[in-house]
DNA sequence: CTGAGTGCAAAACCTTTGCATGATA
DNA sequence: TATCATGCAAAGGTTTTGCACTCAG
């Protein structure tokens, strides 16, 4: 689905609806991660009547220029959050869901040169770290 | 769930069954990530006459017991792969498959300290790097 | 006006679960 | 023999898609 331009090739117009407005400043306020459910909930909540399909749909092109993160969950969901303009990663609680932004200093060039040193192109690397926070690790005890 | 009783009642006992061990053998004799339905089809076409729901629950199990290690691929689907000994990571080519294994020197001391820093503990980290293959690349002209 | 975007509902997908049968200890 | 495990098929939940309609440009 990506869009290959046939000619001249500019790119897919993405025109300015209410529902995509909506949905941009609904990430736009909200820091944690939210399901595509969550959020046309809330969106319906709010009085807007857009649809579950269009939210997936948005959501999707929004993940696709790299304006949300996507991130999926252990039991199989796919949650979505405004995401920073610059890459960074993940340190998510894995028992309160507690979400910490990180950047790897070495990985984006590690992860390029791994790529390089085998012939791969266009890549893209998933880093995920799973842990416990500190609130959690002493409710542990 | 818990295996609590050790008295009289229902011990979680692990049968072992023909299905069981094709399944734990496969894995065994498998480095990358594979999906349910691709480990049904390949047991169903050695021969094995498991059940997909077989297969499934046995993943289950294996990953409870810490044997097996699961990952989430973009598209939503689970990969199992026989729990590594030594951590390493893998370059997947998202066309034809091909799978490297690589491994971090850095990552692994940076996902740490990362965790350190922001007051986590038993952190696990996910890594994967997802590209084109040089094969692939060339095929894509 | 034109066609991208939308909503609705059905379809497609992956995974889990219920139940009767078969195998294991 | 008593259970646990299996297989099948149906159920469950999430995401995608087809189609007619609406609205932005």
């Amino acid at each position: 689905m990506s869009p290959q331009a046939s000619s001249t090739g500019t790119d897919a117009v993405r025109r300015d609806t209410p529902q995509r407005r909506a949905l941009r400043e609904h990430l736009e306020g909200t820091e944690s991660f939210v399901s595509a459910q969550q959020l046309h909930d809330q969106l319906r909540a709010g009085g807007s009547r857009i649809g579950l399909a269009t939210v997936y749909r948005g959501l999707q092109t929004l993940a696709e220029s790299g304006e949300v993160d996507t991130l999926r969950t252990d039991d199989g969901g796919t949650l979505y959050r405004k995401c920073g303009e610059r890459h960074h990663h993940h340190l998510v609680c894995r028992s309160c869901g507690l979400t910490v932004e990180v950047d790897g200093p070495g990985v984006e060039t590690w992860a390029e040169q791994a790529a390089q040193a085998n012939g791969f192109s266009q890549v893209t690397h998933v880093v995920e770290l799973f842990g416990l926070c500190a609130g959690c690790t002493a409710a542990q005890a």
